[in-house]
DNA sequence: CCCCGAAACGATAACAGGTTTCATTTTCGC
DNA sequence: GCGAAAATGAAACCTGTTATCGTTTCGGGG
C-alpha cells in the first residue's frame, strides 16, 4: 500500500481504512476519514477504494442498502470472507471450502468463478441472537 | 405464477420471461415482450419482477453492467444456479454443493446465507472457449 | 348489455449511487 | 524557490430504480 506521493489526504484515507474491522461503504470510509483530512471530497474516496481494489487492498463484499461495501483482504493465499450482512461483521476461510462447489460445476460444464465469491454473505453469532430472521 | 386478473400486459411479461433462456434484466424482459403488449412500459416491467421475486418464480443473480439480473427458478428444492457472467447461461447445481462451505463457516461462528447465494458467478463452455480471460 | 369499484397500468418526476469533468492545490525533482 | 506532473474536491452528469398520480382495464352484479 504504497501511498504513491506523499498526500496527506491519501495517507489519512489508508489510515481509516487499516481501521477498519467490517465490511464498509465509501461513504463510511470516507467520514471515517474526514477529521484526518477536513477537506477531504468523496470523489477521492471512491479513487482510493478503487486503487486498493486493483491491488488486492480491499475487495468488494457486496451491496448493504445499495451501497457497495467492502472488506480488508490482508491475507494473500486463496480464502474467501464471511461478512455479516446485518453488522459487516467479517471472518476468514481458510482453504477452499467451495472446491466441491467448482467440482460440480464443472460436471455442469461450467468454470465456477470463485474469485468473485471473495465475500460471502453470512449471519455473525451475535446477530443470529439479536434476531431479525433472514 | 398466477397473472392475476387477466391483464394482457401481465401475461405477455410472463410469456416473456418464461421464454427467458438465460440471466436477463429489467431492460430485457421489457424488450421481449414489447411485441406482444405494444404500450409496455417500463415500471409494469420492473412491477411484474418484483412481483416474481417475492413468489420465488425469478431470483436475482448479481449485477451486469450496472443492471440487475434475474434467473429462472424453475425448480423448487434446494438448488443453485450457475449463470455465466458473459452471456448470461444458466445451469442448476441440484442438491447442496456449498455444505462444506456452510460447515466451515459454522466453525468460524457464523451463518452462510446460502440462500442468497441462489445464483453463482460462473464461466460457460462456450464463452470460456471463446477468450476473453477472467 | 351496461355500470361500478377495485386493481393494474404507464408517463413522468423524483431519487440515489456512482462516475466524469475541470479548475485548483499539492507534491516532487531540480 | 520554480515548474511540471499528479492529486484533489466541488459540482455537473448519467443511469438504474422507485414513487406519484391520473387513466385504463378487468370482473361482477344488476
Amino acid at each position: 500500500m504504497d501511498p504513491g506521493r506523499n498526500h496527506r489526504t491519501r495517507a489519512a484515507l489508508l489510515d481509516a481504512g487499516r481501521a477498519m474491522s467490517r465490511a464498509f461503504s465509501v461513504r463510511e470510509l470516507h467520514a471515517a476519514a474526514l477529521p484526518k483530512a477536513p477537506r477531504l471530497g468523496l470523489t477521492t474516496a471512491y479513487r482510493a477504494v478503487e486503487r486498493w481494489r486493483d491491488t488486492g487492498f480491499v475487495e468488494p463484499a457486496g451491496t448493504r442498502d445499495g451501497e457497495a461495501v467492502y472488506v480488508l483482504c490482508g491475507a494473500a493465499g486463496h480464502h474467501h470472507h464471511l461478512v455479516c450482512v446485518r453488522c459487516g461483521a467479517t471472518s476468514v476461510l481458510e482453504g477452499c471450502a467451495l472446491e466441491p462447489a467448482r467440482a460440480a460445476s464443472a460436471a455442469a460444464g461450467f468454470e465456477l468463478l470463485d474469485r468473485q465469491l471473495g465475500a460471502l454473505p453470512a449471519r455473525c453469532g451475535d446477530c443470529a441472537e439479536a434476531g431479525a430472521d433472514g
